[in-house]
Formats: structure tokens, sequence, C-alpha cells
DNA sequence: CTGTGTGCAAAACGTTTGCATGCCT
DNA sequence: AGGCATGCAAACGTTTTGCACACAG
């Protein structure tokens, strides 16, 4: 996890400009384990920097991605989540009510693949996904 | 993997009607392992039955959802894909073409998930995806 | 005959783009 | 000063809904 201060680092190495849109998404970001959608992003930082557009957050994300920054989440059919934690863990979502939680063990060595598809493919990295109910959606409290 | 006929016994047996729209339906996803998506379906049906309406398609394939005869997949973040293969199994996305295969290898053994974990969540099952690039791909044939 | 299923069209939703203006470097 | 970044609005693709008509049971 990169700290904003570290992003910002990052940024001016590459060529980018550091603008106070830019710091409030890093910091929105630093040590964020919410796993939030881009606009879970926007609503937070648009109460704050009430001319913040969409756009910004949405091309920010996008270029955070691109460098390998921030790690987009294919967990959600419904719309994308960002985890500022980009080294490999997985994750565990309660079908009721959408909440995802980090698990940080390290699976690597048991998750081989079959010879033939080895053959074909050029593997880059895995993720592992537990699906089920978190304690208070067991409760009867689902939505 | 249900076969059509296996599927008209169980949309009779909870009093779904059997249509030809829905027959059709059936037919297209029975041994079908190309994790087509709701349109794929669709543009498929629509050579055959040009009166066949994309919304046809959605709703019989939310139904087959909802009594857990097809599997949503979430390793796209563009848009679902459909598996008729309800077992547990993985896949392996190409991150170029996003080509995607089965696995089958059983690693449930493996995966062991953290006590604190386990204490908040009741697991129901799980998937693991691999990414990486086809050996299309590599040649430099991506898109 | 009854009510579920279908098909059309439009709405909703998340994502992406074009473009004029603003501001970091 | 120059050019990248921002913000707006509109386009886009996918998913979802409302409603009248059709047809399986």
């Amino acid at each position: 996890m990169r700290s904003a201060e570290e992003m910002v680092q990052i940024f001016r190495k590459m060529g980018y400009k550091i603008t106070p849109q830019r710091m409030a998404i890093f910091q929105i970001l630093e040590g964020n384990t919410s796993h939030p959608s881009a606009d879970d992003i926007f609503k937070e930082l648009v109460q704050r920097h009430p001319s913040m557009s969409f756009t910004t957050v949405y091309n920010t994300l996008e270029t955070m991605k691109q460098i390998g920054a921030i790690q987009e989440l294919t967990i959600d059919s419904a719309r994308r989540h960002y985890d500022p934690n980009t080294e490999t863990h997985h994750h565990i979502i309660c079908v009721s009510c959408g909440q995802i939680e980090d698990i940080f063990t390290d699976y690597s060595s048991h998750l081989v693949v079959p010879e033939h598809i080895k053959r074909n493919f050029e593997i880059q990295n895995h993720q592992v996904q537990f699906y089920g109910l978190c304690s208070d959606c067991q409760d009867g409290r689902s939505n």
C-alpha cells in the first residue's frame, strides 16, 4: 500500500501533475480497505470539494491503474471496485450486502495449473474469491 | 451441466412455462463452454428466431440463475458472462482478448480461510481466477 | 380462460469521450 | 507560456423496467 506522499513521488517521476483533486484522491485511497467504486470515491470527495467532477476521479483512477498503483477488482458484476493494495491477496464477498473483506493468505504454491493450460497461457497472476454471508446478513438483516 | 431436457423438467417442476424461446435458450446453453454474455446468446438466437427479444433472454437467464441452473461469472468488468456448468470450477482469462477457459482442478482442500474470517462469514463457495496471455495474444496478435 | 411470458420501447446505470477552460510546472 | 488536467455534457453499452399483447397450461 502506497502512501499519498509516495503517490506524489511516483506521479512526479512519471511527469504527471499534482493537482488538489489528485491529492484528495490519493488521500482517500491511502490505507483504504473498503474497496470503493469510482462513484464511492467521487461521492465522498464531492462533499469536501464541491467542484470535483466524476471525470477527474475516473481519469485519475485509470492513470493509477495503468502505472500499477491501484488494482481493479472484478468481483462485482454491477460496478468496478478499486483496491490500493496491489500485493497479491484475496477477497471474501457477502452475497447479500456486497461487503468485501481482504484475505492475506498466500495460496500460490497450491494453485497448480494443468499442463494443457500452461501450454496455451502465459500466466501472470491469480485471484481467489470466497462468497458467503457476513454475520450481519446471517441474522436476517439482509438487503 | 444440465441438458435442455433436464432444464425442461426443472422449469415444469417450478411451475414455469416452457416456451419455444426458453427451449432455444436451453439448447444454446447445453454443453456450452464459451461463457457467453446475454447479448452473445441473443445475437446467436435472433438469427434463427427473428422475433426473439433481448428481454426474453435476459429474463430467462435471470430465472435460471435464481434456481441455480446457471452461474453468473464476474470475471469481466465490461459485461456479465454465464456458465451452464454449475459445478465448482475455475477460469483463466486472457487479459488481452478476453478469452475464458475452464480449469477443473479442485483446489478446495488447500484454500484454508483464516479463523477471524470464518468467525464472521458463513462461506458458501469459492472461485479461482488466473489471468495471463493466451498463445494468440503472445504472438502480438492481440486486440 | 387465466395469468405467465414475450417483445417493444424507454429508462436507468456505470463508463467513456469531446471539448472548452483552468492551472500546474 | 505551454500543455496537461479539469469539469461539463453528451454518447455509449449493458442492464433493467413498464406495459400491452400473445400463448402455454
